[in-house]
DNA sequence: TATCTAAATTGATCTAGATCAACGACTCTA
DNA sequence: TAGAGTCGTTGATCTAGATCAATTTAGATA
């Protein structure tokens, strides 16, 4: 293999249309002449490692993430400087659009693992918007759904018990993974115990125990981060069948 | 004062230009001859009656509403037939942007009061955005900023005591409230006991206990659905510094 | 104006899940 | 590969706020 074709194989890889993450992703749908426009705004392949920060709290907007690999936490701080986690983001989601209304970030998104993302300018974004109108609709959609996910993020915590938050989570995990080409049933979960508690105000101690009597009841088999789902069925009942997606940040379907 | 004058009263009141709403609604800040074409694309003045619907889950998204007055209350149904309330919004916000992504309206809009609506056709509203840039950043700002409120609201319902919740509920009305032209302490709630409760995750009785209390420390001053708010320094305190404003319906700022 | 129904208040009791505490198991560093 | 720190698990106890129950109040209706 000569060096020139290694050349042509990484550009191949690192444009929208060959990514594996198209469909997920925001140019899902585009034409292929559009495609290539914003193709052409995005920089491509930041890596970040794990407990590094994408971007933080205050930080001005200058662009906006679309996640390629690994996986992000996004948390607000409050009065007393205690984090809420507001959202665990996979490959395919776009992360900081809730910077657009100040035009500063307000929230601070953390890598869970060494992971990598495009970068997108935000100025380049909104005016190719305007002269794509698949690009200005799929953008809408985008920040509709990140609402209605947050909205039913909400319903979970006012007023389900500490069990149904739980299933509902483990749910929405495979749900999300699945449509990553994980197995439904079976997966690492890449936050820790103390920040699914967070995301769901709950405490440490009562996801720990949850997940051991789940497992006792063969629905579950957890070793450690790796968690597998013996009974689907069972689980969705206890969910509620609603399986929370707590992405948090914007995505396509 | 002839006919004639009074046509032309009634138009002058009906449009954004004229309206004492304009700085805290859609078209704040477009330029005039933008504003005019957006002005033509809104169907003015549809009333809609206490406990009457301006649109309900699973409706196909048609539309889009500025309240005019009145408020209104979004709620979403759980597989279980409970409502759980999202938000309750006031004159000068934009309801129904949560239908954008899977085209059909995903709560339900309830009136509290006797109200009145602007309706926006959202496909003209649309591709209004795509000529007006100014109006197309508008709409991811207001996008953005619900997803900033709706975040606030998961922090509050995960990780603050019941005192702090209410607390923070109604300075966030307060704030709200004088924004639109009432005293920042003084005013009337124009949802139940029970509508409050269900917002913040907790029972009818919570509620009325803490504004027992409230009124006991003398910091409040409830008659029925009147507030007023007799010390906002302590208030302020009890809500850790944060107001939360529940509208979950976009806004401008 | 009397009657009915829904909303709000107040008190008594109960419980889901928090907190406190102790320990075991990884993982990172040197 | 030893030691330190972090993360996770399990048990015991406690409490904020839910639930249950009984009135009171206020609109709505006729």
């Amino acid at each position: 293999m000569t060096d020139h074709q290694i050349i042509k194989l990484s550009e191949l890889k690192s444009h929208c249309q060959n990514c594996s993450l198209y469909d997920l992703c925001l140019p899902m749908g585009l034409e292929t002449g559009d495609l290539d426009r914003l193709d052409n705004v995005i920089k491509r392949r930041q890596s970040i490692n794990k407990n590094n920060f994408l971007f933080r709290l205050g930080d001005p907007l200058k662009s906006v993430y679309a996640i390629r690999s690994g996986s992000f936490k996004t948390y607000l701080i409050n009065a007393d400087g205690n984090e809420q986690i507001v959202g665990f983001s996979l490959p395919g989601e776009l992360l900081g659009m809730d910077a657009i209304s100040e035009n500063q970030h307000a929230c601070t998104a953390k890598a869970l693992e060494t992971s990598s993302v495009c970068e997108i300018p935000f100025d380049r974004l909104e005016s190719l918007a305007r002269d794509i109108p698949n690009l200005q609709h799929q953008l809408f959609r985008l920040m509709s759904k990140e609402i209605q996910q947050d909205q039913n993020l909400m319903l979970l915590l006012a007023q389900m018990p500490a069990e149904t938050r739980l299933a509902s989570f483990l749910l929405g995990m495979s749900e999300r993974l699945s449509k990553r080409g994980y197995a439904a049933n079976e997966f690492n979960l890449s936050m820790s115990r103390g920040d699914i508690a967070n995301l769901l105000g709950m405490a440490v101690e009562t996801i720990s125990r949850l997940l051991s009597h789940f497992q006792e009841n063969d629905l579950l088999n957890v070793e450690r981060k790796h968690i597998t789902i013996l009974d689907m069925d069972k689980l969705r009942q206890l969910a509620n069948h609603s399986a929370v997606n707590c992405s948090n940040s914007s995505q396509v379907s």
